[in-house]
DNA sequence: TTTGTGACCGTAA
DNA sequence: ATTACGGCCACAA
């Protein structure tokens, strides 16, 4: 069972990750201390209250695709947030080689405080 | 209680 | 490049 904390924790790795640059669903529950629960990482953004604002739009799939279905809404909405923040989005498509974040040891070594 | 369903992932064909 | 499969597990029916 998750740890009370486990959307907490999610949600304040995510706002860890800066602008114009993306983690995959599954990289940010290794960084939020949660290997192996990409699932959980979805869960908690569909979850996640509108109270305190998240750049979800910064989490995409392990392949680089967003993850909504090509063409919907909230594609359309995340692709422009990205684009908005000089992310290349090529058919739905992040080059994570280009765009895909990795925390400096500080920032890590902040969040692991946990 | 059991079952089906995901804002997913790694591996293998 | 795509498909399939097993793993993952909280949640709702």
């Amino acid at each position: 069972m998750p740890k009370p904390h486990a959307y907490k924790q999610i949600t304040e790795t995510l706002k860890l990750v800066p602008a114009g640059r993306v983690v995959s669903y599954g990289q940010l529950a290794d960084l939020a201390g949660l290997p192996g629960r990409a699932r959980l990482v979805g869960r908690a953004l569909k979850l996640a209250d509108g109270d305190t604002p998240l750049p979800w739009h910064r989490v995409v799939r392990a392949d680089g695709k967003i993850a909504f279905p090509a063409g919907s809404n909230e594609a359309q909405e995340q692709r422009e947030r990205l684009c908005a923040e000089g992310v290349e989005v090529i058919r739905y498509r992040i080059r994570l080689s280009n765009y895909g974040w990795q925390p400096d040891p500080y920032t890590l070594l902040h969040q692991l405080k946990y």
